[in-house]
DNA sequence: TGGAAAATTTGCGCTTGCTCAAACTGGCGC
DNA sequence: GCGCCAGTTTGAGCAAGCGCAAATTTTCCA
């Protein structure tokens, strides 16, 4: 195998600040790999022998309920860990990872978790942050479940993929992924035919421009205002 | 301060297995308070300055959101870790502990962690996979939240409930701390009116006896085949 | 270039569960 | 022992958004 450059890893905000030796003693024992789009990285209920981290690509992560019912948990972006069970006191993986672009990411076995705890502590605090801020990002998610109106969900999701792999072009923001009506539903707990009708309204007050698996925001202001917005006020 | 005696943490699961001077360390630092049911232990977005541990009792963790709507975001049982903003990189609180019932909470300043974590390497651990377990749990709830019906909600959350926190009683088991209609439409993402009509409507099936702020489960069957039924079956 | 498949749009009827309103009840404090 | 208050029950009306169905549009690939 051939060794792989800490340059891979030196740029990430997550690693910022590390020595070389610390970068090197992280990357021993990892494996790189490319996933196609659409491909599936791991598999809900599937032995957790593997942790993994997002060099380039997006990555959708799906839980599938007893019924067949699909919820998308969240996107990965470039740089952050997923399919950590490990850091969770799992064997199983929890949900799905699925490219949603074709990636590079990093792998590691679960066996170089303790050693790499030892030699770089610091790599075990950004995985506990890392739970952490998704703990975080969840409870919030059931606030706005229970608190909110679909459309003010749908604008709340569409400002934070913007916000977190948006890509300036002309006229606006995209999120820099294909994301399709069925995704945005899956994300905010209603169906594609209500996510439609809620982009065909804003479309038409030009709030935002979107097509077959693609969404621009035109105007990020008026968004706010809706997601912010409360009945009756 | 009255040095605390090991015997308060020795019989909780969460430390099993850990040596007398284990348990020292770990209450070293350590103080115990005794909080009045519908106190407040701490507050959301207050400075997370100490993390806790519940030694008896029962508490709500209830989260507000900027409109003032809330939601419980779970209840802690007896042998719990909360309020651990610490080990998730917080530096505020991000719900508030309400005791539901008299408690007895160990508490710990910040400043103690690192020695903790230094010298019980398992407290470490036991907190991270506290953290871990919510992550899951809380996941599970937003698919709750998107997939089922209210009446499959509620009847989910009476069951865990019960189960966590049940007391056998002559004709069922009941749930041991009080818990008002207006709670259980907190944790379930629906009105008190709702809840209420549920409730009623089990009662008159023979499924649960509730009063005020009592909810004792005597057909736990029948509530988990409501639980797991689909629309359509 | 011509399908075929995938994604999206749109209409319509209907159900769930919310809102608002009002009455009721069980306990607790005085 | 009585009155008050928090908690609960119940009714009626209504609206958000879902389910279903069908038409369109876009893209991919043979």
């Amino acid at each position: 195998m051939a060794r792989l450059d800490r340059t891979l890893i030196a740029s990430l905000p997550a690693f910022a600040g590390l020595s070389g030796p610390e970068l090197d003693a992280i990357l021993e024992g990892a494996r790189s790999a490319r996933h196609a789009r659409d491909s599936e990285i791991f598999s809900q209920d599937e032995e957790a022998d593997r942790f993994f981290l997002l060099l380039s690509g997006h990555i959708r992560v799906v839980r599938t309920s007893a019924h067949g019912h699909q919820v998308i948990a969240r996107y990965i972006n470039e740089g952050e860990l997923f399919g950590i069970a490990i850091a969770m006191g799992r064997t199983t993986y929890p949900a799905s990872a699925v490219a949603a672009v074709d990636c590079v990411v990093l792998t590691w076995p679960n066996s170089a978790w303790p050693d790499l705890q030892a030699k770089v502590p610091a790599f075990g605090a950004v995985a506990y942050q890392t739970i952490g801020a998704r703990l975080q990002d969840t409870q919030a998610r059931v606030m706005e479940m229970t608190t909110e109106q679909v459309e003010q969900r749908i604008a709340r999701t569409i400002l934070r993929l913007v916000r977190q792999s948006g890509r300036k072009v002309t006229d606006g923001v995209e999120i820099d992924f294909p994301i399709s009506r069925q995704d945005i539903a899956e994300m905010t707990g209603t169906t594609l035919h209500t996510v439609s009708r809620v982009l065909s309204a804003w479309e038409g007050d030009g709030i935002v421009r979107s097509g077959r698996r693609k969404v621009t925001v035109t105007d990020p202001h008026r968004l706010m205002l809706i997601a912010e917005s409360r009945k009756g006020d």
